[in-house]
RNA sequence: GCCGUGUUAGCUUAGCUGGUGGAGCGGCGGACUGUUAAUCCGCAGGUCGCAGGUUCAAACCCUGCACACGGCGCCA
């Protein structure tokens, strides 16, 4: 009887670790070929792949049948020798005495994701792809994304758990919303409707005199028809707001999460970066190099200067993102928007109060803002005159305003896209490849 | 919301100015005792997105529709 419970995996075999020994490996079928005497296997499990040599006249006419019957992704058990040898991929091989087939895969319905299927995959995903990603997510490419995708994720945590961050959740069904209004979801809600929160932010401010540095990784949506390679409607959002502080100490944190999550990739993930073809000199700049500031005025005139057509008070779109990035080796951050430009919540800047305290950072080769954040409108006086200057009515951020009739104290945060640094950092075509279900505008399947 | 492009086998695609639709991958059958995206021989698989129109004749020309893709606005 076997046991079900797996201790082996094909990454300690290619590691050199089992040489020479009897295993029995478990996973899926990746490849096969060979000859009516002998045949081969290519085992992909989660860590790596394997040549499996299966030879007929060691394992008799039955089992030699019956293995080469299993198409490409039947899972199967194996059990053999571990071989080196300079001829097998990654130079270990198990010559097979014995195997079984757990999950065949039926002939007249075989794996749709074959090697021409996956011939576009690079530069855009095709849409057969989109629409069989449960099974796509099986491929090199997928999974070297996930696996990025997942050190992210806990890069993210280490770094504000390690600056006694405290993470704390925001309801995911809210009454009003955050950015400019158009970009919500509605729910049916009892009779009445909610909609799906665009951001933490609002609800973290609430909890900020009580744990003055939290952070949270939570899903934010926004009913954005775009259809561009940086957006989705169901994105990760990375948040953090802490007590205490201005526009410049919480610049301070973005851009050391951010060099912090490349350091993390480079040391978790190289070999899946280098699969993918990322260049790690480019990831290693990203996280050695300090990210310069510029003023909005600045990225204005230099922007003028290169004759783009733009005007103060305007607020920066892609097309001028991508131009002044254009030469940006580095994440930039771009400080001091107009006050007409960005919501109520950023605060005046006490120096010039055309101005707000607040920042973006830009990611270099055309991935775009990654992080937006600032210093929030702290005081009652000040949240209520620029509630009213932008028209927007009162009562449903009558909470939000509290949190400043009740001790107020400066205080900021930042947003980051997760998802977003995941393409840029891994390189990617397209936000959708770095997220197993990508959500946009016309796709919630599958 | 706007601009642009496309739809041919399960998948990726070729198909010139209109004359009975080809290939590769995958599948099936066969050959091969070390293959590396194995190779070689053979077979099956297509109302050429849908509906009209022009024509002796339409994948190809015209009209409408549907669906999809790329990008912009908006943002993370």
């Amino acid at each position: 009887m076997r046991k079900l419970v797996k201790e082996l995996f094909i990454g300690d075999v290619q590691a050199g670790d089992h040489d020479g020994q009897s295993v029995e490996l478990k996973g899926w079928v990746h490849r096969a070929r060979g000859s009516n005497k002998i045949w081969f296997i290519v085992l992909r499990d989660s860590t790596d792949y394997i040549q499996c040599v299966i030879k007929r006249d060691s394992v008799g006419d039955e089992s030699f049948e019956a293995l080469r019957s299993a198409l490409i992704e039947s899972s199967v058990i194996l059990n053999g020798e571990v071989n080196v040898d300079e001829r097998a991929p990654g130079g270990h091989e198990i010559v097979v005495s014995a195997g079984e087939i757990i999950g065949p895969v039926n002939p007249e319905n075989p794996f749709p994701i074959t090697e021409s299927a996956m011939e576009n995959a690079d530069g855009g995903e095709t849409e057969f792809l989109l629409d069989n990603r449960h099974l796509y997510l099986r491929t090199g490419r997928m999974t070297n994304m996930l696996k990025i995708r997942s050190s992210v994720f806990g890069a993210i945590h280490s770094y504000f758990r390690e600056r006694d961050f405290i993470e704390y959740q925001a309801p995911n069904f809210v009454a009003g919303a955050v950015e400019g209004g158009s970009t919500l979801f509605e729910v049916p809600y009892f009779g009445r409707t909610a909609y799906l929160t665009q951001s933490w932010q609002l609800y973290a401010e609430a909890a900020m005199p009580a744990l003055e540095r939290l952070y949270t990784m939570a899903p934010s949506f926004r009913a954005e028809k775009s259809r561009t390679r940086r957006h989705l409607t169901e994105f990760w959002h990375a948040e953090m707001e802490i007590a205490w502080a201005g526009n410049s100490d919480v610049m301070e944190h973005g851009e050391a999460l951010v060099r912090n999550i490349a350091r993390t990739i480079l040391d978790e993930r190289s070999e899946e970066l280098e699969d993918l073809g990322r260049d790690l000199d480019l990831v290693a700049r990203y996280a050695d190099s300090p990210y310069p500031r510029m003023r909005y005025d600045e990225a204005v005139e230099t922007l003028q200067g290169m004759g783009v057509d733009i005007e103060w008070g305007q607020d920066l779109d892609y097309t001028k993102e991508k131009v002044l990035t254009a030469d940006f080796d580095v994440p930039h951050f771009l400080t001091h928007y107009p006050r007409i430009a960005k919501p109520f919540y950023h605060r005046p800047d006490p120096d010039d109060p055309k101005y707000v305290l607040c920042h973006d950072l830009l990611a270099p080769e055309g991935y775009g803002e990654i992080i937006g954040g600032g210093e929030r409108t702290w005081s009652e006086k000040e949240i209520l005159e620029r509630i009213d200057e932008e028209g927007t009515p009162r009562e449903p951020y009558e909470f939000y305003i509290d949190v400043r009739r009740y001790g107020g104290v400066p205080h900021g945060g930042f947003g980051l896209g997760v998802d977003r640094v995941c393409s840029w950092l891994a390189g990617a075509d397209h936000i959708r490849e770095v997220i197993p279900f990508p959500r946009d505008s016309r796709r919630v399947t599958p």
